[in-house]
DNA sequence: CGTTCCATGTAATAAGTTACATGATTAA
DNA sequence: TTAATCATGTAACTTATTACATGGAACG
């Protein structure tokens, strides 16, 4: 699915303007959607001019002015054809994994690096998910995408803690700690909470 | 991290030709890298024009001739360089987590086939693994990397098969069936094994 | 006799990223 | 007063994708 088709799909549910985008998008797809969001006022204009949607421009006083964006009828159906026609693409690119796979070729030090700062990358997706997880109006369909990606985040921490060692070569005798215990992680995933999501 | 330096990583442990790659890209990396692998020749063209790597042509006779692709010094310090610096980003974007979250606008069969399309992708991936599994020459790192990908396909199948019907608004009284269980996706991946990776 | 495997490339295009650029308001 | 939030945009660049293009050998 290409961006633009994801803006008007995301219209589907009310008028947006891009900033309000770029905050539903930080907070709830983030997690499973990689994209850079400079450009969404460029796309935004781009599907104006291309007729999917209309523009209202909205004065606030004691806010800077924004533009309000709706689905036109050639818009909505757009997005509902991308729901129901588009094949759905499944891409990863964990360069952790790449990496790690390499490890014979690095210092430990990099690999208990590697580790802690994928485990650190976790921690704050729980954090978002605790967020989500608060808030009500949520369909039952974003709950299901919640708790599946729920799921796939426990299990990764859930490997990386019980296997990180099978990486360490040299384990016996090691005073100093290598890693944070399971306990920290998710400890850090509730406690610093907002703290954490700033960073 | 860019496919050029993934290339260069690959050719660490010792010299490949762009098809040797591709191959290996497809057996080991598909899982958790994704690129499209037509430009694999011009990027290791480019390489070689930049001094990264030393191209020895391969006459054979019952095959077409090929180009083995080996790192120089300058390819080889590059490679460890990113190995070492490169922060590792993780790039997710699942079309069919972002399509799901909106199957309010779409009719039961579609959410049915994105189900089933998503479980077929998820065994053809485990029969990659049982096919992994199964060689030797594999580095505890590759094992763990392995494991990994395998704690993450099977957590997800868990997911999709214990929550699927959620999606479903009318399950009362539904006589046809929906969806495969989970045993028939499991004996899928390990039966049909071979015929389902060629499709 | 058809399909898969081995093996390599080119050119045009689309898409997305990075960096740049601004500015008022509000909460800590 | 400093940082964060709200709010929108442009231009140059890099990257990756799609589609095209070829051809012998082996296997079933």
């Amino acid at each position: 699915m290409k961006v633009k088709d994801m803006i008007l799909c995301l219209l589907l549910d009310g008028p947006l303007s891009g900033y309000d985008i770029k905050k539903k998008y930080e907070m709830t797809f983030t997690d499973y959607i990689d994209v850079a969001l400079n450009n969404i006022y460029t796309a935004l204009i781009d599907l104006d001019d291309a007729g999917f949607l209309e523009c209202e421009r909205v004065d606030q006083n004691s806010r800077p002015n924004k533009k309000l964006y709706n689905l036109t009828a050639l818009g909505r159906r757009t997005a509902i054809s991308a729901l129901l026609h588009v094949e759905p693409r499944q891409q990863i690119t964990s360069d952790f994994l790449f990496i790690i796979s390499f490890a014979s070729h690095m210092p430990q030090t990099r690999v208990k690096q590697l580790i802690n700062q994928r485990l650190n990358q976790l921690s704050k997706m729980l954090v978002r998910q605790s967020v989500r997880f608060s808030s009500d109006e949520r369909t039952p369909y974003e709950i299901f995408v919640e708790g599946m990606i729920d799921a796939a985040i426990k299990a990764e921490i859930e490997y990386l803690v019980t296997r990180r060692d099978d990486l360490l070569e040299s384990k016996k005798g090691n005073k100093t700690r290598a890693f944070l215990n399971k306990e920290e992680i998710l400890e850090a995933a509730t406690v610093k909470g907002k703290r954490l999501l700033k960073q």
